[in-house]
DNA sequence: CAGCATAGTTGAAAGCTTTCAATCCGGGCT
DNA sequence: AGCCCGGATTGAAAGCTTTCAACTATGCTG
């Protein structure tokens, strides 16, 4: 509303002397600036951020490009990102993308005309987003990628140790003595997905256990594609006796599969999951799954942000955050042979279905 | 990069020409319209959105102003509100209260330096949002407010109809024959919260029972909340049979509470919950809850907002969203007399921890 | 064919801030 | 007392766009 001019006039002090006072940029004396202070805060103004970013070549906004808010694990790290940024003046522009790779450009393209200090993204796919990142550099804009990679990428990142998480929490489920193991891994032009695969086979070829192609399956980051997958495994012979799901939503949706097959987990079949969200904790039965720091991820993106924004510009840094594995009770020992599940009392969640249409 | 005086250059015509032909607003002819959009592609520039919103006195950008991105509720309604906001032009700048009206202020007071066409807001309580409110509306943008209602509050709305809701639900489980009922209300400042009791309440008074004020216990929309408050709900004598928890999060902490207490769900005690989040359907066992559409209330709220900027100045409108409950299997029938979760094979979720001390 | 209306095009101002060069003032030094 | 210096303050330009009034050219009318 009330602008610089104002407040000069209400202050008698010429426009500079103002800004100066708002920003320190010059030392107004104590009569002066107490005068100043005075005007601005009788007329409750406030600088015009717009006016202040067209001169300055650069807003306190943060672009955050994401796949989507809904999936439980990117709240977390939006959440550590807005945290830091909020504290050190900046704030989040949020974009979805739904992975879809054309969006995100898009989004990218925009964000940049509003000469943001930086920008976090999670990126939809390997695809090379160099030439965006290096324009938006240009402009000044810091940008560092997390939990996915880009092709190519030469800035700044922050992921988790997806590899030697999926190795862990397999090499867990060899030793429950499972040997007909099965994957679902999340979409195969994600960095994330295909570390984790790794970590998996690794611990596979490591125990010298060969698995068929069609006992990898891939499917989308959410519940659908993870029932979807789950039922294609379960018709497989022989039966696989444990899952692991690339993420914890694809576990979900595994845990729906089972029930709707009338499979109890974990004396029926195995699940581990990838995220730890909360709500592993509540499925049933809790969900064993591997745990990677969403929060952390978030203020640590920001982190870096903040520091490029006052100046760093050392080599890139590629943050790396370390997994755990988090046991629960959806990984039993493997059962052989098929229908194993009839020899023992119907599985509770049986009761919500049980048209198994087994083979 | 370039500006509109690059393309101007670039193309043999006036600054004001380019700018028509970018925003239609005058007719240009054909030859030269053509060389301005060659001049444009060629040059891939973008108008900076900072000097647009400076001069227009409006940017294409909508604030969002919610609790928790975290709590699995908000990012729906988050969700709803961007893909309506993306599709005509506009961008989500999120901002989160943590239900802090302090924060809420500062968040408002400069997403309005930005000059945003919109703000949509889940009041973090219900304290007097009309003085900013009137400011934003000043500067030309339109307030929604969604999910919970702040005092006096006289614009756009859009809730859901909690009262049906929580009545529905308590209905039904008056049905099941449950008479020593309880709730764990959310924050009591939250209007969602109250009439989610008042709802509980009248479906209690209809039927003539009464309960005591210790059986109704206020804690935070969150996990913690709900454990902490249903420890101290099993501890009452008598013990309650049923416990309406006021949202699911708050659910979610009392299956944690039931399990740790070795109750088992329903058998020994019966659960309802509030906002049937995906993951209702994932725990143990899967929770009854009262659907809530969190996705179009975003949807609603953005779409509304989109009107009043398309110069809608109608009186203020007030959608009520409709609720439906979900019976899934937290509710059984009431249990008389005490421990009686002895009287059966041991719950499952027993395992986790059965270091009851009941009394 | 002159004159006028109209459609198309242009240049400049305005929007609000930051910043730089210029000005002002007072004090210290000789 | 005069000069100079440095610190405090000021005024104006610049950043990029939109928009309005003014201007040009075009086409039509009488």
């Amino acid at each position: 509303m009330a602008n610089m001019k104002e407040i000069a006039k209400l202050a008698g002090v010429s426009l500079g002397t103002v800004s100066h006072v708002l920003n320190g940029s010059a030392t107004v004396r104590e009569p002066l600036r107490k005068r100043v202070m005075d005007a601005v805060a009788s007329a409750g103004y406030q600088p015009s951020q717009l006016a202040r970013g067209l001169r300055r070549d650069k807003t306190n906004m943060i672009g955050m490009i994401i796949p989507d808010v809904t999936n439980p694990f990117f709240p977390a790290v939006v959440r550590g990102a807005e945290d830091v940024a909020f504290e050190h003046g900046y704030r989040l522009v949020l974009c979805n993308t739904d992975n879809d790779h054309a969006k995100e450009i898009v989004h990218m393209n925009e964000l940049r005309t509003y000469l943001p200090s930086g920008l976090i993204v999670i990126p939809s796919s390997f695809s090379d987003l160099t030439a965006q990142a290096e324009s938006f550099r240009r402009s000044g804009a810091a940008v560092v990628c997390v939990d996915r990679l880009p092709l190519n990428w030469n800035g700044d990142t922050v992921t988790a140790d997806n590899e030697k998480g999926a190795y862990d929490a397999t090499n867990y489920i060899l030793r429950q003595g499972h040997k007909q193991l099965a994957m679902i891994t999340g979409p195969r032009h994600l960095t994330n997905s295909t570390n984790r695969l790794k970590g998996f086979k690794r611990a596979l070829a490591e125990k010298k256990i060969h698995l068929g192609p069609e006992y990898i399956q891939e499917a989308n980051f959410d519940q659908h594609g993870g029932y979807a997958k789950t039922l294609l495994l379960l018709r497989m012979i022989p039966r696989p006796t444990v899952i692991f799901a690339g993420n914890d939503m694809i576990a979900f949706g595994a845990l729906l599969a089972f029930r709707e097959m009338g499979l109890h987990c974990p004396d029926d079949i195995s699940l581990f999951g990838f995220d730890n969200l909360d709500l592993a904790e509540m499925t049933s039965p809790p969900l064993s799954s591997v745990s990677q720091p969403g929060y952390q991820m978030g203020t640590t993106a920001a982190q870096i942000l903040m520091d490029r924004v006052r100046g760093d510009d050392g080599p890139p840094k590629h943050v790396v955050l370390d997994t755990a594995i988090k046991i629960r009770d959806s990984v039993g020992k493997p059962v052989t042979g098929d229908n194993v599940h009839t020899s023992r009392t119907p599985a509770r969640a049986a009761r919500v279905s049980r048209t198994g249409r087994k083979r």
